[in-house]
DNA sequence: GTCTATAACATGATAGAC
DNA sequence: GTCTATCATGTTATAGAC
């Protein structure tokens, strides 16, 4: 950030769009250099090496993505319309999750500093789904249990949409979920 | 199958298992090579391209996989107790799923005959497990959502297991889930 | 059916001028 | 900070002998 230059900016934006539709393994620095329109000597300037510009990228990603998250996940509604709200968002389910899916890229997962990025977000995403249970009055383990299953239900609705290449294939899985969220007894709420 | 030869059945061995840890776009035919002990030359007669050698271990794990769940999900048991006793097999959470990771993975999804293949595991996998719910009394459209869930359930699992380098991540989520099939009220069951 | 050699190309990165 | 040129290595095959 010493220079903020326009290059490096456009690398970045560039970067994050290829690793959100192709991945981050099958994204070549050359790939990112022919749509970011930059030259090659620009990007090992800003970027010395392929795993600099990952990190930036996902980094960048990660922190847009948890914050939207928390902004959804808090506010005035009761905390089950705010839950339910945050499942029923309309996801890109054409490319999968901009970040679960690096959980099965051996470029993300072999970098130790990658893969604690991709962990940071899943452990956001469970603290604050884990705080929308508790308020909803669930003792701490079984609000951190269902915490979990909701994460895993948006996760596992990419990988469904993604192999079934059907949208409604997440609407399915969101809507199983939620009719038995909804249809359980107050008291064990 | 003209020849089942040793050489033959020992590439897609290897690859198999490469692919389930590495997954496809990152398994080089060379890799194949090394690590099954088999030449070059050999490769190249059985699998002309890196596409047949992916369609031969994909399918097979594909097949292996498919029946592995048919066998688990029928049986003498209450439909219920079948259905959670899948959902809470250990897991290889390690690795990842080994086909529900190539939703991820370029070098399968941009091929439409290994997308297929993908594809018939989770359609296959759907219709097992809304049978389970259609015989544990829901009806159709309910089975199936919650079908849908339950496969979510896993697959999210996985991803969240892999991301957060802990297997008990799969296990929560699964607590999660099946804390609500048996908490809910008979007549909406 | 298996071997060795090698081709054609992409990848990730570096060198050095401007 | 950006450019062009180039490099060593890996990838996906092909060729042709055995």
């Amino acid at each position: 950030m010493s220079t903020p230059s326009e290059s490096r900016a456009r690398l970045v934006a560039t970067a994050r769009d290829l690793y959100a539709s192709q991945g981050v393994g099958a994204t070549s620095p050359r790939q990112v250099l022919a749509a970011s329109g930059v030259g090659q000597g620009s990007l090992y300037h800003h970027f010395p090496a392929k795993h600099d510009l990952a990190l930036a990228a996902i980094s960048a990603t990660v922190a847009d993505s948890l914050s939207a998250a928390a902004r959804e996940l808090r506010g005035e509604r009761p905390a089950l319309d705010r839950l339910r709200a945050y499942l029923e968002r309309p996801r890109d389910t054409a490319n999968g999750c901009r970040i679960g899916r690096h959980t099965s890229d051996q470029a993300v997962m072999s970098d130790a500093v990658l893969a604690a990025e991709v962990g940071s977000y899943f452990s956001g995403l469970v603290e604050r789904l884990t705080e929308v249970f508790v308020e909803a009055g669930l003792p701490d383990g079984a609000a951190s249990d269902r915490a979990y299953a909701a994460l895993a239900i948006v996760q596992g609705g990419y990988v469904l949409a993604r192999a079934l290449t059907d949208p409604t294939a997440m609407q399915r899985a969101v809507r199983g979920f939620v009719s038995l969220l909804t249809s359980v007894p107050e008291e064990t709420q």
